[in-house]
DNA sequence: GACCCTTCTGTAATCGATTACATGTCCTCC
DNA sequence: GGAGGACATGTAATCGATTACAGAAGGGTC
């Protein structure tokens, strides 16, 4: 029953060649005659040959494999990002291993571990709260290991990273409630230890800033980015005197949760209140009121991420540090916004 | 500086033993003695070894990779079921290969391809839309590569499979409503390709007739599981004159498209009509209205297939052949169901 | 005809681990 | 004292591909 599977060895003979020729058609069919080649091809379809990936691994020292490192696969966010990833990916041929960082950031032993574990050609981080020296630890020993960052990133890595304009975005949130007539802003921020929060708060402020608004940093609430985050910040926020009229949340998880704890304490929105979010997740287009938000390109993220990481595996030359490719963003306006209220 | 890793020979070099004492040191340490043993390890240590997993799966003829085929990845539904998947993986130090079956079902040439490409010691399939026969073939050519299902499945496949209780959960939403007042009902159901679509439209059909209540063919609609498919089955139920007063979808995201379509056509839920729906993803808690639906427990499907995966993986016998494991659900009761509409 | 080049194919070493088998040592017991 | 067993370790074959190198065959030029 344990019939093995067809060795290259078995397909060699059966087309009545060597083994070196088998290989090269598969490999480089053009240093082939074609009668051989023809001839090989056939007695691969009959024997219903596939070539065994450890060998070739081993033998060319490669794995054909790009490892994901997510800090938290199950966040809806990710996998739209993922799923550009696996497009492009599977597309060359390469395969995607997915490794959950899971809680608090992950150590130079667990990358290495999994680097060396699945022998992986390169490395994906979606994940920005990996200490620089680990990454820099790793770069030195694993050399031909290319490492590309998506979404977040860490500051002083050299190496290609793909990102939405973050700030860009916040900018056109905060001009699109001045232009509403709004003037006392709020912010729900990410958790501090996330680049995004902190890009998309310094954007919040400087943009305010420049108009000449007010920045309070009592108005400025930090929470994670889940929909939790933003329900427990409407218990604190609901209770303000002259608060905020409007909100701009770093996520749209942030901005539901917001959302529906203000609702239930017996605040408008848009009326009384306006929110934004950020990301335009599908759900925002069918919450109830419709969020307004920005739209981040999540496929071409990760589709984007895959090619720079393709390409540095093609060139040898590691010539290219540091690439940063933004992506443009864009605002989708919708109606959990609204002029400012007028009692 | 492209120093090369350093390899087991180094090891038995550096400790003063041969190649093989230091594998059985890091295979199976108990068959030497402790002085070598501590020898080697210090070796290991010092020159920062690392098993090249190449050789190994070569020698041994496994991979420690478990191939996970997913219809969609960027379906937040299927990421939670995979980040369980990945903490019981990576806790028994398996990788997990991602791979999305993309549109249509796929063939007995992409799994077979799949699983030799990535040469997964186990197959996690999310897709019931497989055919059996490609099943059934993948199993003849890979004897000792199990499948589970999870979530999905395929009738007739023999082999153990993950899923939840989905005819209990409608069973308990007909109840819910049927005690609210209502006796009209209607089902949002999903794609007709798909198994879960089948389950739950036969469950809801078989429900209504146990309670002597009346199954209209024609308040029957099939969408496809997005939110989407909510909005445009809005679009048709939205005119029904005396319609049904109650609508059970198929899934959250179908319920937050229909409730959403439907109040933009300004009929009032929960106090004109009734919604549930199906998973309780996160969301749910947070739509306006609350959304009525039954709980998944998405981890623990993800959970226990891995473990189920890696018990036949482990068992070298195979004589369990298709155990069903059926995880119980939950109803979750908010704010998009209440008492028939007293006109 | 001699020489060289091009084109195609075969031989055999190699990647880095695992493991069957052989060997050696030491201990126990009759 | 010798047989037998338990235990620890080493030797070398092996997994299945890739590829450097060598060799053969054919063609063109002087």
């Amino acid at each position: 029953m344990k019939q093995t599977l067809p060795k290259l060895v078995d397909v060699a003979r059966i087309a009545g060649v060597s083994t070196a020729t088998v290989s090269r058609v598969l490999n480089d069919p053009s240093v082939v005659s074609e009668s051989t080649r023809n001839a090989v091809l056939e007695a691969v379809k009959k024997t219903g040959y596939r070539v065994n990936r450890a060998a070739r691994n081993l033998r060319t020292n490669t794995s054909k494999t790009i490892l994901a490192l997510v800090p938290n696969i199950s966040n809806p966010f990710f996998s739209n990002i993922l799923s550009g990833l696996e497009r492009e990916l599977s597309a060359a041929d390469y395969n995607l291993l997915l490794s959950d960082s899971g809680d608090g950031p992950m150590t130079t032993e667990q990358i290495q571990g999994f680097v060396a574990a699945g022998h992986a050609d390169g490395l994906i981080v979606l994940d920005g709260s990996i200490a620089l020296s680990d990454l820099e630890d790793t770069q030195a020993v694993f050399p031909n290991c290319p490492i590309v960052f998506v979404c977040e990133w860490v500051h002083g890595f050299k190496g290609h990273s793909v990102r939405s304009d973050n700030a860009g975005g916040i900018r056109v949130l905060v001009d699109h409630l001045w232009e509403l007539g709004h003037r006392r802003f709020g912010h729900l921020a990410g958790p501090s230890s996330n680049i995004l929060s902190h890009e998309r708060r310094e954007a919040f402020e400087a943009r305010l800033s420049e108009l000449k608004g007010e920045v309070r940093p009592d108005w400025i609430v930090q929470c994670d980015f889940s929909i939790a985050g933003g329900l427990s910040a409407a218990e604190v926020v609901k209770d303000l005197k002259d608060g905020p009229t409007a909100w701009i949340c770093a996520s749209d998880q942030l901005a539901f949760g917001l959302i529906s704890g203000l609702t239930r304490a017996g605040q408008r929105v848009p009326l009384e209140i306006s929110v934004t979010g950020f990301d335009n997740i599908e759900m925002a287009e069918v919450f109830n009121p419709p969020l307004t938000t920005i739209h981040q390109h999540r496929n071409k993220l990760g589709h984007k991420a895959a090619r720079c990481l393709l390409d540095q595996i093609a060139q040898t030359s590691d010539t290219s540090d540091g690439d940063v490719h933004t992506l443009p963003v864009f605002l989708v306006a919708r109606e959990s916004t609204g002029p400012v209220f007028q009692a």
